[in-house]
DNA sequence: CGAAGTTACGGATGCCGTAATGATG
DNA sequence: CATCATTACGGCATCCGTAACTTCG
């Protein structure tokens, strides 16, 4: 048995037992890796792939069970290749994001600064994407973290922490009746068109559901995935925008009024998330202390001696989450 | 990085950093080893083994950091081994079992007989030695269990499960006067000379502790690592034995008197031990049941189910487990 | 008939073992 | 000086890539 071997199954099963397509991302030939794992079925003693004709169709019963822990020995050897550039140069490797617009955008810029300065020689990636795909990459380990708000715990085997609350503001175009009113409630919202995120980004869930709870329902007019596609339309006059109060900016954004309307939502929580096992090297447990300060060096410790993700959240009361400002 | 490595590292280090002695048990060239370890050490970058000139001395820290997922990784690898097997054939196999003299001549017979008749093709292997050997066998993979009284949690990574309690009897020269006794007390037998076990065996440290707690002492004349030759003594009137009772049998020990002496000791627990993370063959957790038959498939899955020991001995009611007879 | 997997084969890498050398206590 | 690790080197397995063949949708 071979770690390459192992590698090869894990990939063709990944790309849906196709083994042209993981040729190509293995950088290497198609028969290379047909013979290998006919090979290694062979000194197995096991079918791991069913097979229809020449075609790999699915797996067997063994193979489903062997492919999950080669996943387990390919992870644990990334590991060994982390910890040993941990001790060669502390300060040197990568390090691999994927997140949403709303953070790479308006949150991260100056963590990431933060973070460039004093680890000039980590190269960094940024994925953006859906919470869905963020929450695969890191999940596959194509990314070290995943950071968003929602969709995290869709995928397996990811550990999350929270980092902050946040909430919403309205922005309107200036000189709107409801930059007048003392205090917004529900149904002033609802009485006007509504420019948001297209569902399952940002927090949309929970602005629904406000409303829905209230027997109130939604005029949106335009959803998008990010908050400055959102305020153009604001600024078209086509509705009114409702918007992560992280992503206004009083400066740039002084052609529109801003009104805090933290009172009508729950908090949602923007977490961060990264592989179940993985090995974080010492600037990747800095770069999540830079991000969320509460997240220090121990507790980061505590929560990857945890076997459960409710043993985690158990380490995390709400009331401890500090609000974005 | 190539399993053959890891494992050379692997070998070595649990060698006291030897590489002539890990080469002859890994049936290969010194040579070899020394090269692989030195292309290891230089893909990744940095030393695994402190060397003062030529030899390893030890460790350096990253190197205990590898070794330790090296350890890991090998493990997978074997379960990965197992998995097959299992699916090519659920029937043959090999069963390795480290344990005591004591299980292996009066306990394990009658289930190793049922064992071997339902699958015959399971290849078993049984290994004698002390409780602390069979701890460490067991710990490090020679052994696929672990069976005995003490010791099993001095080793790091044992997974145990209690089998069954079980208690003492006193042997007698026949026509010795405590066989007329009615209910014999701690004081009686502290009036004679002792043949019984030596200390870390067979629940041996039960046995003084009742005593000392009433404050008195006992005269042990002879100890021994088995009832064998504890019975052989007291056959020659040395002294009074205390043994086990599974290792009373009254038809081979009929020149004997027996006397049950539940009423004066703590029971002691047998338990069978397992690598943490080691793959279990079905064979192997119906060996189990065949041994301790309220370990059943279910209970035993819990078990695997299960991330620490305390969380195990909580499945665990002092009063479920079974006494010996 | 096109896409995809297996078989065939040649070349090169690299692993292993023997022999020789160097270092240690 | 005996033990042990590293260096040198030659043989051989094996892994990979190209090309041809086969099979399925």
């Amino acid at each position: 048995m071979k770690l390459q071997q192992l590698r090869y199954i894990w990939e063709v099963a990944r790309r849906g037992m196709n083994v042209s397509a993981a040729a190509q991302t293995l950088y290497t030939s198609q028969p290379g890796i047909s013979k290998q794992i006919l090979l290694l079925e062979e000194e197995l003693g096991v079918q791991i792939f069913v097979r229809s004709g020449k075609h790999l169709t699915g797996l067997t019963p063994a193979g489903e069970r062997i492919l999950e822990v080669a996943g387990d020995v390919l992870l644990r050897v990334d590991n060994i290749r982390g910890i040993a550039e941990e001790f060669a140069d502390d300060k040197s490797g990568s390090l691999s994001i994927a997140t949403t617009h709303t953070q790479s955008r308006y949150v991260l810029p100056p963590v990431i600064q933060r973070f460039v300065t004093k680890y000039p020689d980590v190269a960094l990636h940024m994925h953006q994407g859906t919470p869905i795909q963020i929450a695969e990459l890191a999940a596959e380990g194509t990314a070290d973290f995943a950071i968003a708000t929602e969709a995290m715990e869709t995928v397996g085997d990811l550990i999350m922490m929270p980092c902050y609350r946040w909430n919403r503001v309205l922005l309107l175009p200036v000189g709107h009746p409801l930059s007048q009113v003392g205090r917004v409630s529900h149904a002033d919202i609802a009485g006007y068109p509504i420019v948001t995120y297209v569902s399952g980004f940002t927090g949309r869930a929970k602005l629904d559901e406000a409303f829905h709870d209230r027997g109130l329902s939604l005029r949106v007019v335009v959803t998008a995935a990010d908050a400055d596609v959102i305020k153009t339309y604001v600024r078209l006059g086509i509705g009114i925008g409702i918007v992560a109060s992280m992503a206004h900016d009083p400066i740039k954004d002084s052609d529109l009024a801003a009104v805090d309307v933290s009172h009508l939502f729950d908090y949602s929580v923007t977490r961060i998330g990264f592989r179940r096992g993985a090995y974080l090297r010492s600037f990747m447990i800095d770069f999540i202390s830079m991000f969320a300060p509460h997240l220090d060096r121990q507790i980061v410790d505590a929560v990857l001696e945890c076997h459960s993700q409710e043993e985690i959240d158990g380490l995390f009361k709400m009331a401890k989450i500090p609000v974005h400002h």
